[in-house]
DNA sequence: ATCGATCTGGAATATTTGTTCCACGTTGAC
DNA sequence: GTCAACGTGGAACAAATATTCCAGATCGAT
């Protein structure tokens, strides 16, 4: 009687929907497995239409729909629904509508606590900041200039340096030659005296911007030697001796500014210089 | 004929609703004014809810609901749930929606580009993953094991080491006595072998963990100093010789770990061991 | 090629859901 | 206190939406 194409039991949440899709979607019908990769790919879609709606732009019939559904356990279509639509409401929530619901779930945060996710929004919000500001020809034109220096030179202090020093790491490993400009004191400008325009250099400096990554900066552009940069403001001293930069705005907590937005630009300015120099 | 109390034309979007709503607050009926709050403090419930559902937890009749959109000009109940549906579809998207409609809007994404936006991405996967994984209670003792130290030692070589760099631009401004590990080469032992049980240190190392690390940070055990550490498996040859320890996965892309995550803990951690400090 | 099992499309149906309508309350002006 | 205007609740209605059903198509095994 009972079919045993069926799962007995109805997912839970989306997440099992959904490897429960993906482990089954060899040996699904034709239709279904349509089904199966509209709803994959437009889970609003299916969240908000109608039955009809979500019908016509897969190109099915509502009834194949109501049987993708009973296929993976459900009563019919719109238990399927709520799954897709209790995800959205989880994942739809801002960062800090999610961290009312934390705090009404469990007991008050604690103080530390709330400190931690104010960190995270922070750099939530720097992300999402970034994401829409880094213009794609830009970023182009930063990596062929990197990308086609002998040696980078890393320029950068204090609330940078982490960013500079995690670059250098993925250099190393990328086998990208560089400078870390700015580590042991004194032989600096020795070691920038070296630069020649076929290198290049990266500095990073945010306000309140340490004089000597400026200066250093400065010195560099006027070798001719080509200088990317990131800083948070069209008026950074960087901005004017640099052939291309980034402006980037961290959000920040407690006075304390996030990185994360400047850490995945870095990251992604290291792997795009290193892919285009793998290319040549 | 027409009613002067219901504006001709209805918001075009959420948030022209949204002050529509504030600006009309006060002069609207009783249960138009409960309908008002109940939508504007559960403007997910709207979206997902049917008439009658919403209804019921404002505590009106649907009638009501209706009543209420129309008015704001809208044609019926439908018309005003429209709004905030679309808002949700737009608010809601992941990132990696949001990075496919921003592959749509503009030319498709170049190369480079989609590199940062993975990157982007996996940062954003691990603070989400992060903000439920630390708990209350142990980023507590933490906290109390770091700010009663005298001095700080922080362990970090290669990927970790700009965390620690951070911290310890971030305990230089905050007055928190600290020493940091690794820098130059052969003096870590000697310094290491200064630490007292009066002091604390803090060890960060990722799979695969650098072999260094975990030998100084058994060290610093071995010699009653207590070791807090971050780590990214309960396998870790860190967390067997630390009082206290994180446990943080963070997401990849192209290979390459996020940083976000860690860097969040460690500034929440920072901002909180200095707090702590304070009011001693 | 034939048969059986399964899949599919589309119309019919049942259910849910939004909307309308009207009698009853409530409020405020005179 | 009366009246008019407006607000409210609830039931009746209409529209939409999901589901069921079945005849015909498709596919695979023999």
């Amino acid at each position: 009687m009972s079919d045993v194409a069926t799962s007995a039991q109805p997912p839970r949440d989306f997440e099992a929907l959904r490897t429960a899709i993906l482990e089954r979607r060899q040996d699904l019908p034709k239709r279904l497995t349509q089904v199966a990769a509209y709803a994959l790919d437009n889970p609003d879609e299916i969240a908000f239409g109608t039955a009809a709606s979500i019908a016509m732009s897969a190109n099915v019939q509502p009834s194949t729909l109501v049987r993708f559904a009973q296929h993976f356990g459900f009563d019919g279509f719109s238990g399927l629904q709520l799954l897709f639509r209790t995800r959205l409401r989880e994942r739809n929530s801002s960062y800090e509508d999610r961290l009312r619901q934390l705090e009404q779930g469990g007991a008050a945060l604690t103080e530390s606590a709330s400190l931690l996710h104010g960190f995270i929004g922070a750099a939530h919000r720097s992300l999402d900041t970034i994401a829409g500001a880094v213009e794609a020809e830009r970023f182009e034109r930063a990596v062929s200039i990197l990308a086609g220096a002998e040696t980078i030179y890393l320029i950068a202090k204090r609330r940078s340096y982490p960013i500079s020093s995690y670059m250098a790491y993925a250099f190393g490993k990328l086998k990208v030659r560089f400078q870390l400009v700015g580590t042991s004191a004194g032989i600096d400008d020795d070691m920038l005296a070296m630069a020649t325009p076929q290198d290049a250099a990266f500095a990073i400096s945010f306000s309140p911007y340490a004089s000597e990554s400026a200066r250093q900066a400065r010195i560099m552009a006027a070798r001719d030697v080509p200088v990317v940069s990131l800083t948070d403001s069209a008026f950074s001293p960087l901005a004017e001796c640099s052939r291309e930069w980034f402006e980037v705005v961290e959000a920040d907590h407690a006075g304390f500014r996030s990185l994360s937005a400047s850490m995945a630009l870095a990251m992604a300015l290291t792997v795009a210089i290193a892919e285009t120099r793998r290319r040549k």
